[in-house]
RNA sequence: GCAGGUAUGGCGGAAUUGGCAGACGCGCACGGUUCAGGUCCGUGUGAAAGCAAUUUCAUGGAGGUUCGACUCCUCUUACCUGCACCA
């Protein structure tokens, strides 16, 4: 151990200790209890960012903590290597996705190990590679095998000029963001997988995810939404199609007076044919094109509509009543026509106002503040039916169940449920993905590759002009194919699979990373699933976990893992500012931790990233807090480095003596204990190290007395070093060194908490007047109730701020305080 | 817009079960060490009033519950995240 900090010797120094070593390598032990640690693994967008070190550095204290507490650590990592970006900047610099993804995944995986993250690197897994996206097919195929996988036509974002299909992100303010066209919409046959055949599953399995943030299983249960509601069908005026509305508010059917159609219907051809109202409705048509569902449904925008020049039959009163094309309706919701009700619903109130249609008030509150028939909004409360016929004087809400059986009686109505969640669209129309692995056939339909042929490679053949369908169309070798039934020529489908397929299972490859005849061996799985914790950002609340969960439910369903829930514990990290806004390059307030590696070492980025804020909140960038942590790791260093020379030989025994012996002892083990909670249960990196920082304080206050107890030292620095290696490992395997071990820290026992240093005879309670702190003094620890606020009571401070007034109550809290509530 | 979240000194944050608001760190000030600067060691540091003891105010804002509220309830403001083809 030298004298000097010197992060740039040390940390190459143990990064390849542990390589040679392998010491982070695990295999299954049924010896040994089991922990699947897991972070999300990265997009490979070229170098790691802060919010990347934050994710890892989390993830690694908790491995390496669970580790010296004896468990077997599956602790891998792994990209996520398919997707628009690569894709991006092939059309940029015409390369290969691949060159630009490997040469990124180099590049991380260099600085992953300059951070010295305690990965088994034998399981790295890319889901760029064959062996990857082999399985990937395979389970796509049990997929469809099992009937979950299935094609039907979607409008998709197309940029007419470019004659190409636009991600959401590609489409900036209604424009193309390549050529600055206006953006349209085009239907294109895409592939789905049934989600929605899971969404009851999905839903009431969020129950069973205890170790879940409440937040995140909330945002999941909105995203799913269920609502339960009633179809009813109302009559078109001159002609024959069921006109069937989706509604959770029956109760309020008489007071419908129009009817709202979203303008993408398949129907609204025919409805329209032949009116004089036919042209204006294109022309709305067109124009509903150029919309996202985000700005369609918005509250705050004006609502626009169009009049079909058709009218629909109310079955509840016989009116007849306007249908409108209006795009505040979506296709992708209900049954794509809704019943306008202005009276009930703030969108059908201003749609109303604007088309000066009438509102019709059906339910009387009985609140005096409230003028039903003159109302500014929407109005949506409990109340008494009206001007609803025979259900007038009717609770509305037992009116729902009402209306909606006589409609279910007459042949009309229908109880339903109703998901927001919509069926998952995979296919993308792009090249830098899984190759969906169906061939069509004009004889046999869509079948899936005999699995024996898999992987489907994707072509290298192929032009990146970031115009036409797919990319993969340009291959002159991969589309035409032999029919895999029955032989006869055929055509592979040129799609590849959105890259969140991908996400969704690499977990279950990790656990048997390298086998070629199988996704995974059950054997494996079986001793290694489910993740214990998973960690990583909030903004993958919804959708990752969502199908993450989803496929997990499907492969248990088809007997390929044992649990149906992934994620056991989840923890949610929030993201990295500075100067209060995320770290972009638009904003040019990027700190990259390169930079930080480079300056202060590694140990002192991840002990500053964690140190600064607690994991799931965000956390603001401070260049003087990293400074702060790298003189704390100094101050660590010179205090180890001293007492390596001073303690030698010493074993960590001791009796505590003297006051600041029993000092010493107490903050030493309370230390141990407060740590020990803030990592394993609470996850509070920051006040874990706020405790390791008191305790170096004390322990540079004590060793200056005169009389110390040396074995009390050798003690404190044995489990300070232990405390802090898994936050700052190249540092302390150093020290650990320094202080005459030859094993690696990785793996030695984390520091047990000596409970009988921690008791207390006297402690400090507070005297409260009124609630206000007005006085402290000591008592003997322990006391029970009645003789606590006795002592207190007759104390010299109690007569002193009591004198002259009237004691009106006395709440005693023993050990805590006494507050004393008095009158004048 | 919808959904979810966050708000505490000059700054990052602490307060684990409703019981001393501001632990720990940064910054700042002063002192020591040093030829000097840096490093390092130490002391102080929410605001206001006061020589002081001390008192009053203070956890985005407005109300409420309670002996007692950063913590619970109602309303409100600002900001952050997601919104289904970015990953």
């Amino acid at each position: 151990m030298e004298q000097q900090y010197n992060f740039k010797k040390i940390e190459p120094r143990w990064q390849k200790v542990w390589k040679d070593s392998g010491i982070f390598h695990v295999t299954e032990d049924e010896s040994k209890k089991k922990f699947y640690c897991l972070e999300m693994f990265p997009y490979p967008s070229g170098k790691l960012h802060m919010g990347h070190v934050r994710n890892y550095s989390i993830g690694d204290v908790l491995s390496r903590y669970l580790n010296m507490n004896g468990y077997n650590v599956l602790h891998p990592i792994g990209f996520d290597s398919f997707g628009l970006p690569a894709e991006n900047a092939a059309i940029k610099n015409g390369s290969h996705p691949a060159v630009w993804t490997s040469s990124n995944i180099a590049e991380m995986e260099n600085q992953l190990k300059q951070l010295g993250f305690s990965y088994d690197w034998d399981r790295e897994c890319c889901t760029y590679t064959e062996e990857y996206y082999k399985w990937m097919q395979w389970i796509f195929i049990q997929f469809w095998n099992k009937g979950l996988a299935y094609k039907k036509e979607n409008p998709v974002n197309w940029c007419p000029s470019c004659a190409t299909v636009l991600a959401n992100e590609q489409v900036v303010e209604g424009c193309c963001e390549r050529c600055k066209t206006q953006v349209t919409k085009k239907n294109l046959s895409q592939w789905y997988l049934k989600i929605t055949d899971y969404a009851d599953r999905l839903l009431a399995d969020l129950d069973k995810l205890t170790g879940w943030p409440e937040k995140v299983k909330t945002m999941q249960r909105n995203w799913i939404g269920k609502s339960e509601g009633y179809e009813v069908t109302f009559e078109l005026k001159d002609g024959d199609l069921p006109m069937t509305v989706y509604t959770t508010r029956v109760d309020t059917i008489y007071g419908v007076t129009f009817m709202v159609i979203s303008p993408e219907h398949p129907w609204v051809e025919q409805l329209i044919k032949g009116s004089e109202y036919e042209d204006a409705c294109r022309k709305y048509m067109e124009e509903a094109k150029h919309l996202n569902d985000i700005e369609r449904t918005s509250l705050t925008k004006e609502k626009t509509g169009q009049f079909t020049g058709r009218y629909v039959i109310n079955p509840a009163n016989g009116k007849e009543v306007p249908l409108y094309l209006a795009d505040y309706v979506l296709m992708g919701y209900g049954t794509g026509i809704v019943m306008g009700v202005p009276f009930g619903d703030q969108r059908d109130f201003d749609f109303a106002t604007k088309f000066g249609l009438d509102i019709i008030p059906v339910i009387d509150p009985h609140l005096p503040e409230v003028d039903i028939n003159n109302l500014k909004a929407a109005f949506i409360a409990e109340g008494t039916m009206i001007n609803s016929g025979k259900y007038d004087g009717m609770n509305n809400v037992e009116a729902i169940k009402a209306i909606g059986d006589d409609f279910v009686n007459r042949g009309i109505g229908k109880k339903t449920t109703n998901f927001k969640l919509r069926d998952w669209l995979i296919s993308r129309q792009r090249y830098w993905g899984t190759p969906i692995p169906m061939i069509n056939c004009p004889d046999c339909g869509w079948v899936p590759e005999k699995e024996e042929n898999l992987p489907i490679i994707l072509p290298t053949d192929v032009e990146f002009t970031g115009k036409g369908e797919s990319p993969i169309a340009t291959s002159k070798t991969f589309v035409d194919t032999a029919c895999p039934c029955c032989g006869k020529p055929a055509k592979r489908e040129v799609d590849t699979m959105d890259t969140f397929l991908d996400s969704s299972w690499y977990f279950l490859r990790y656990c048997d990373a390298r086998n070629s005849e199988k996704a995974w061996d059950k054997k494996k799985t079986d001793y290694w699933m489910d993740v214990d914790q998973y960690i990583g950002g909030v903004e993958h609340a919804i959708m990752h976990l969502l199908y993450a969960r989803f496929f997990t439910k499907v492969l248990y369903d088809l007997d390929l893992v044992h649990v149906d829930e992934p994620f056991k514990n989840l923890l949610t990290q929030g993201m990295v500012l500075k100067d209060g806004s995320k770290m972009s390059k638009s904003l040019g307030n990027v700190v990259s931790p390169e930079e930080i590696i480079s300056k202060y070492g590694a140990d002192t980025a991840r002990l500053f990233i964690l140190f600064a804020a607690p994991p799931e909140k965000e956390l603001e960038w401070s260049d003087t807090g990293v400074e702060g942590s790298y003189k704390f790791l100094n101050r660590v260093y010179r205090l180890v480095y001293e007492m390596s020379e001073q303690i030698k030989g010493i074993p960590c025994k001791y009796i505590p003596e003297g006051k600041d012996d029993k000092q010493l002892a107490y903050i030493l083990n309370n230390t141990v204990k407060r740590v020990t909670e803030d990592i394993g249960k609470r996850f509070n990196f920051n006040t874990a190290l706020s405790a390791i920082m008191e305790l170096v304080n004390e322990m540079y206050r004590y060793k200056e007395l005169d009389d110390v107890n040396m074995g009390l030292l050798a003690d404190a620095t044995d489990k300070l070093v232990r405390m802090l290696s898994p936050f700052a490992p190249h540092i302390c395997e150093e020290m650990w060194e320094g202080l005459g071990h030859t094993e690696s820290i990785y793996g030695v026992e984390w520091p047990v908490c000596d409970e009988s240093m921690l008791v207390k005879d006297c402690v400090e309670i507070v005297v409260q007047l009124n609630g206000k702190v007005r006085g402290k003094m000591e008592v003997a620890a322990g006391m029970d109730k009645n003789a606590f606020q006795e002592l207190v009571m007759a104390s010299d401070i109690v007569k002193q701020l009591t004198e002259g007034k009237e004691i009106v109550k006395i709440i005693a809290v023993p050990g805590k305080l006494v507050n004393i509530v008095v009158r004048g």
